[in-house]
DNA sequence: CCTGAAACCTGTCTGC
DNA sequence: TGCAGACAGGTTTCAG
């Protein structure tokens, strides 16, 4: 579920506290639990467990979807996925007893402080990574959007490397880092552009245009905490600025012609038909 | 290189 | 009320 805006919530909430949430920055693992083994993509359970245990918590960061958790010898990267959510919560009872997890608890991280760390995670889609060398992984990923390094300029020559549907170049983690389908539908949407156009067909003002309403989008969204949908609520609003994300049908708030929906890459895609034409041609 | 389909999963909502 | 089907904030893998 969590786009770029959401993981970036959850990792200040991590790392600064704040609205109830507590800090997990300076706590010490003592140890971890993974209740759905799936769920562990890397090191073997054992060595995952061995490793972890015993190692302080020194950062809390987000690089594209992925909660960056840096600990004294290790990395611990987390991505949530499609359903994924994270809370730190006492581990026990005033009297001594352990609380108990909810239904679709998957990982456990014990602190020392009897605070724990739990990633909850119903569809089972999210996993866990423990590693020393997380630019492995994440030196896959595109460009941070929000990062200064990230010129409008150096997004027009990456569109025009690529021949493809828009949208589904938007959402490919390794063209740029932590959009997915509701901030894709809502950046298209604000910079006029159909989901369908060819991403070699843009000019340098749509292209621009476009630039603009990611970081426009994102910034948004983060300064909103995110958004709530569907049963999943953690505190954000942003659902309450979407203009066609799950507006099917209603009028687009430019133009009054009925927001459509239709399928690119495989995903449910909002657009106004009228206010963003797909060109075919330079 | 690009596209679409399938797979991984469970829960919710819609329509007959 | 019950049940089948579609669909969901993501990513990987495979076939054409």
């Amino acid at each position: 579920m969590p786009e770029l805006p959401e993981v970036e919530t959850m990792a200040r909430a991590l790392r600064e506290g704040g609205r109830g949430g507590v800090s997990i920055v300076g706590k010490t693992i003592e140890h971890a639990q993974i209740l759905w083994l799936r769920t562990l993509e890397e090191p073997s359970l054992a060595d995952f467990q061995s490793r972890i245990a015993g190692q302080r918590v020194m950062r809390v960061g987000r690089r594209g979807k992925f909660l960056v958790i840096s600990l004294e010898r290790d990395t611990l990267l987390i991505h949530l996925r499609m359903s994924g959510d994270l809370r730190v919560e006492p581990s026990r009872e005033d009297s001594g007893a352990s609380l108990p997890l909810e239904t679709h608890d998957r990982a456990v991280f014990n602190f020392l402080d009897d605070y724990r760390l739990v990633f909850n995670n119903p569809r089972k889609f999210g996993r866990v990574w423990l590693v020393s060398a997380p630019q492995t992984l994440l030196g896959k990923l595109g460009p941070e959007p929000l990062e200064e390094t990230f010129t409008p300029e150096v997004f027009y020559q990456r569109l025009h490397s690529h021949h493809r549907q828009i949208k589904a170049l938007l959402l490919d983690q390794t063209f740029i880092a932590g959009l997915g389908n509701i901030y894709t539908d809502e950046a298209l949407f604000r910079a006029k552009i159909h989901p369908r156009q060819p991403s070699d067909i843009l000019d340098p003002t749509r292209s621009v245009r476009l630039w603009s309403s990611i970081r426009e989008v994102l910034q948004e969204g983060i300064s909103r905490n995110g958004a709530s949908i569907d049963w999943v609520y953690r505190g954000g609003d942003f659902q309450n600025t979407f203009q066609v994300y799950q507006r099917t049908g209603e009028p687009c708030s430019e133009c009054g012609h009925p927001i459509e929906k239709c399928v690119v890459g495989q995903r449910g895609t909002h657009f106004c038909p009228h206010c963003q034409p797909l060109i075919t041609q330079k």
